[in-house]
DNA sequence: GCATATATTTATAATAAATATATATATTTT
DNA sequence: AAAATATATATATTTATTATAAATATATGC
């Protein structure tokens, strides 16, 4: 029932400095290509596995936005997202987590309460440009 | 270019009687199951073609909350959800939408928004009490 | 520095959810 | 009723992700 001692492998390495190295928040496949600029023989596994396992040190955080893939952000810290409709497109948004949210439904339906999730949706500067 | 008209079957009809009978949020596939009892020849196609459009003609919504599925919801009126991250089930929250949240943040980062989504997540009652 | 144990990678296959396609069937229009 | 068109069914395909097995790389003790 040990558990196994992680291994800081070159893989792991590039992965993290490659995810923290963009201010976007891109899908594993998009990470992936990226990625293989420096690892060509890096397997689309791999990114998965090590950004699963990133996610659970903490280190990443794994965002579920609207949409099927799921995106990963190298800010660890809680803050919340804004997303376009139009073209995907995730951004960061500057608003203080709001912990009254929690405590204001707190005792409602039964649940513990263990946190929330604020995403925001619109159109991104380049998608409002693009319609006029 | 004329809007081809749509018509009521009795699948359509089925499938939004079925939705609207329950209170849990189903997949599509969970609904598939119940609705099969009265339909046993109805093809899980057919269930996701007209979720689809029952959503596109708001008599439903299409909820996207984590997890790996969709799931849907029979009352089309907007409002929050909390999930169960050890079971996956998702239950309404009693709490009007906060249309401040939205104004808070406009002009922010120059997209033009266009809504959010708050979802609360944490374990439900059954959950809560299988833990201890 | 070398040997050993084992965690991790690679390549590939498997899975699951959703969608597309090709026909069959049903409904409406003329 | 015939023609046109919408919808359903059954099946195949696509897409995202995860699991598996063999090969490789890493940490540790000598």
């Amino acid at each position: 029932m040990k558990q196994p001692k992680p291994r800081i492998t070159h893989q792991r390495e590039v992965i993290l400095e490659e995810l923290r190295a963009v201010t976007s928040h891109p899908t594993a496949d998009e990470l992936y290509d990226q990625i293989r600029q420096r690892l060509p023989r890096i397997s689309l596994a791999t990114v998965y596995r090590n950004l699963e396992w990133l996610t659970d040190q903490g280190l990443v955080q794994k965002i579920e936005v609207g949409g099927r893939q799921k995106r990963f952000d190298g800010n660890p810290e809680k803050h919340y997202h804004i997303r376009c409709l139009n073209c995907g497109k995730v951004d960061d948004i500057e608003l203080a987590p709001i912990q009254t949210l929690e405590t204001s439904v707190e005792g409602q339906c039964g649940y513990r309460i263990l946190g929330h999730r604020l995403e925001f949706q619109g159109l991104c500067p380049a998608c409002v440009h693009a319609e006029q």
